[in-house]
DNA sequence: TTTACTATACTGCACGGTCGGTTTTATGAA
DNA sequence: TTCATAAAACCGACCGTGCAGTATAGTAAA
């Protein structure tokens, strides 16, 4: 944990070559130049490059989960936790506290990363997208869960994917006034009126440790 | 427009390979394949790859568009008038008459198709795709025109987006009956309460033809 | 014969995968 | 502490394949 592990190492070479050169450019070679090691030693680490796909994915979406869920866990207020904590995790008020990978450096944005895994894995080896579909769907069921606003939370979630989509395919620049302005309207239909100001700090009732997987990984 | 020009059966060959068999067989000789010529017919009309990709958003884009117009000119109703009409032309209440292609065959989704070409160009040829930047932004303009719900407008459709990236990502199955509740709670937002009953079949007032591209297709 | 195409063979290259070899690290007995 | 041994980690040259691109011969219509 102290020092970065060579597979971690590698995914993180894998997704940065992969928004710097496109995902095409992710090749073993350029995987392994850019991770500072040989071909070799990345063909030991995941004997293929479908299992290096999928190993990226796991990576990055164990830590855009874990992320998410340590949100969840301290938002005291039921109603359309996810999709807050979801806006939250992309918008963070303290950038540079929020996005710290666990070796301590700076990642500029652990979402956005997981995204491109994603975009990678889809376009490369669909196969490695399998345990996503589930996770995925686990995932609809919790925001769906909202007994009144199931459906506003998968569109705000829907809605962050296509603004995602939309940077990806060059539609929109990186600083276009726009990307802020859908964050902003996104905000303003998570935000909830609390009845009291009381703030729980503990895990809230209503969610259940069975079903956040990770849990003994929030308590850090 | 009798018969189908060697250059659409190839864009069309290129677009049913790509939602076939993913993104990377679209290569020229099985593009060529499936158009039922051989490789050196593509190369003839599409002198390079990068031609070929760009010749394939132009066809789709130019087709959705002119499908997405078509509809605005007929909505009588200007508010949240842009994300009705591509609601419309996502769920069309008779399929078979909505999605033919000019040659009269039957295409199942053209926007989806375009949706692929656009993801096809992004990951292969990214300098096919600047032309398309500049059509989203005069597209997100139009959606912004909207006195009070330009915002809403863009929210609807970057959730279309979103909901395209999930089914290409296998994130969710295409019978999955959350695509259609989805569709459902989108059209739900879009749908204005006409003051009166009237119905304007001329273009509306609103509406410059200056501001349509290929306005003289839409007389047919 | 010219024009407008089509078909095929070929070239160069970049990729994923393989594998024998080399370095580094861990272990354990003297 | 020192050395011997083995296991883990890593290296990089090599191979086969499939791709885009090119050159060229073939063909049917005007």
């Amino acid at each position: 944990m102290a020092t970065m592990v060579t597979k971690d190492k590698i995914c993180e070479a894998a997704i940065q070559i992969a928004i710097r050169d496109g995902l095409l450019a992710m090749t073993l070679e350029n995987v392994a130049k850019q991770a500072g090691i040989s071909k070799g030693g990345v063909t030991y680490h995941f004997p293929s490059k479908d299992e290096l796909v999928r190993g990226v994915l796991d990576y990055f979406s164990e830590q855009c989960e874990t992320m998410l869920m340590r949100r969840v866990v301290d938002d005291p207020e039921p109603q359309l936790r996810w999709a807050r904590c979801l806006l939250d995790c992309l918008f963070p008020e303290s950038p540079e506290a929020e996005t710290r990978t666990n070796d301590g450096g700076i990642s500029a944005d652990i979402l956005s990363r997981f995204f491109m895994a994603m975009l990678a894995g889809a376009v490369t080896s669909p196969t490695a997208m399998l345990p996503l579909r589930d996770l995925a769907a686990r995932m609809r069921n919790r925001f769906m869960a909202d007994p009144k606003d199931g459906m506003e939370q998968i569109l705000v979630w829907l809605a962050i994917d296509g603004l995602f989509l939309w940077q990806f395919m060059g539609l929109i620049d990186n600083d276009d006034p726009m990307i802020s302005q859908v964050g902003e309207a996104l905000r303003a239909r998570v935000r909830v009126k609390l009845a009291n100001g009381t703030v729980s700090l503990n895990l809230p009732q209503d969610l259940s440790f069975s079903d956040v997987p990770n849990a003994e990984r929030l308590v850090s």
